[in-house]
RNA sequence: GGUCCCUUCGUCUAUCGGUUAGGACGCCAGGUUUUCAACCUGGAAAGAGGGGUUCGAUUCCCCUAGGGACUGCCA
């Protein structure tokens, strides 16, 4: 269409963590954003004094950075343009598209208290609309935007369609308080206008805010961007996701092990789709990525499938790009680091590892074999596999491990050998290998461990057991 | 109350008037197996309800029901 470059903004207000669901919103932003080779933009909104924090904006960006949704340039702080804010709505006042209304704010309550129980509109109608400056009082006032009253309103929005509201239902929205401060309503406008905003994509929550805010737009003769409203993220009984649904902030799920890369695949996939494409890659997912493809209704968060994504994502990472995440993970929950021979071990280890773990914690509980070091203390389960019997067995073992070339089909060579001599299977001495090997009875396969443990740790290991 | 939005298997979704309504996760059964994970085969499982439009509706329109958002001198 045109080739005017694509900017989008990600608009949280500091005043708690990064939500799973704004999140997502950021994930579209970006992904739309780098999909078409345009810029990402973060902005900051910290208007509302007593509920911001910089703990919360730190949070914030400390999620987006964990996603890998890096914004371009400095996050933009609202607040720091509140006198850009008022001089727009002075001017709106000097164009005659807004004016003072000096209705105090018990008076309108009383008003909307008798609406309600008249069952009757609640939309305000200042008496001060039409009031000549001549006639106005010396007494504080708030700046209200001058709604059109005739006719209605059709918004094209790329996921909702046309939405049209008629001019009646908007109320003449206030722009300026008392105080003079700006409202969150102008503040949106002027620095979406300001950054050069292209496309506003947000929840849905926002899109009766469009029509608010278009009034805005109208009066001061901007261009509008495009509007995408997506659906808000709901918990799995279809409520509002919230803190009894479990963990709803971005950091609750970093620290649960989910990877990254599966986090955006699937938090993409919910409301989006391409196809039935289900598993993709960040590549993938920048090459399909359309506003297009962004459902109408409301999702489900489904940890099941965010685990399964996640399981097929850590199986296709690169082992040191794994170990490097892994390290972060365990950083970012407070754990100790690995020593740098724990570190090795798990890079040595990882193909065995991540083809069968769907989380970190998962992964590092089955690299407990190389983890730890002699002596290991076995589990509970570990101990009931090295009864007296196949004590005596592995000890049969060593000897032959001594000479056998360190291949894993002579390892499987030998203890199967082994296995047939004491007339059982090998699935029956894989237990207490297992348990000599790791002390515990999740791991990968015994010959995985053999071979990542070199003939010589392996030796000492069964050693150790059998004595 | 008013305005607006939404409604396909349990869940995420495909379908852009004509399909035995497909896939994925999950689930069930069987198989494989060295624990875990994975894998293989098979299975159950959906168009909210009612009207239209049409030769033909999941698809287009209307109504109803259910769900959601907004309705602040919060953002």
């Amino acid at each position: 269409m045109s080739n005017t470059p694509v900017v989008t903004r990600f608009a949280p207000s500091p005043t708690g963590a990064l939500h799973i669901g704004s999140a997502r919103t950021a994930l579209f932003n970006w992904l739309y954003a780098r999909a078409n080779g345009g810029t990402f933009l973060l902005r900051i909104e910290d208007t509302d004094k007593a509920r911001s924090s910089d703990e919360n904006t730190q949070a914030i960006l400390d999620g987006l950075t964990w996603l890998g949704l890096e914004w371009d340039g400095a996050p933009i702080s609202q607040a720091a343009n509140a006198d850009r804010h008022a001089d727009v709505a002075h001017q709106m006042l000097a164009d005659g598209t807004a004016y003072k209304c000096f209705s105090t704010q018990d008076e309108i309550e009383a008003f909307r208290e008798d609406a309600r129980a008249n069952k009757t509109s609640t939309l305000f109608r200042s008496p001060w609309r039409d009031v000549a400056e001549a006639d106005q009082p010396d007494l504080p006032f708030v700046v209200r935007v001058k709604a059109p009253r005739d006719g209605s309103t059709t918004l094209t929005d790329r996921v909702q369609g046309d939405v049209t509201w008629q001019n009646d239902q908007l109320d003449d929205m206030i722009l300026l308080r008392s105080d003079g401060t700006p409202v969150y309503m102008l503040a949106v406008v002027v620095d979406d206008h300001d950054m050069g905003v292209t496309h506003v994509v947000r929840g849905d929550d926002h899109l009766a805010n469009a029509f608010r805010q278009n009034m805005i737009y109208d009066a001061m003769g901007w261009d509008k961007p495009i509007l995408a409203h997506i659906p808000l993220i709901f918990g799995p009984d279809g409520k509002k996701l919230s803190k009894r649904h479990g963990a709803t902030g971005a950091a609750e799920y970093q620290a649960m092990g989910y990877p990254a890369a599966g986090m955006r695949n699937y938090l993409t996939r919910l409301g989006w789709s391409h196809g039935d494409d289900e598993f993709f890659t960040d590549a993938q997912a920048l090459e399909w990525f359309d506003l297009d493809g962004i459902g109408k209704s409301p999702a489900r968060f489904d940890t099941k499938k965010l685990e399964n994504i996640c399981g097929q994502h850590i199986a296709i990472t690169d082992d040191a790009a794994l170990r490097h995440e892994i390290a972060a993970f365990l950083t970012a929950t407070g754990a100790p680091a690995l020593t740098s021979h724990q570190s090795d071990g798990l890079l040595a280890a990882m193909p065995s590892l991540k083809e069968r773990s769907k989380t970190f914690p998962e992964l590092l509980e089955k690299a407990y074999f190389v983890l730890t070091s002699r002596p290991i203390t076995p589990d509970e389960k570990s101990v009931k596999m090295l009864d007296d019997v196949h004590k005596s067995i592995l000890s049969e073992l060593t000897p032959q491990l001594q000479t056998v070339s360190w291949s894993r089909e002579d390892l499987e060579g030998i203890v199967g050998a082994l296995a047939t001599a004491h007339d059982t299977k090998l699935g029956k001495l894989a237990g207490p290998l297992r348990a000599a090997l790791a002390g515990r009875s999740v791991s990968p396969s015994v010959f995985d461990m053999m071979l990542v443990l070199g003939r010589d740790e392996t030796i000492a290991r069964i050693n150790d057991a059998a004595a």
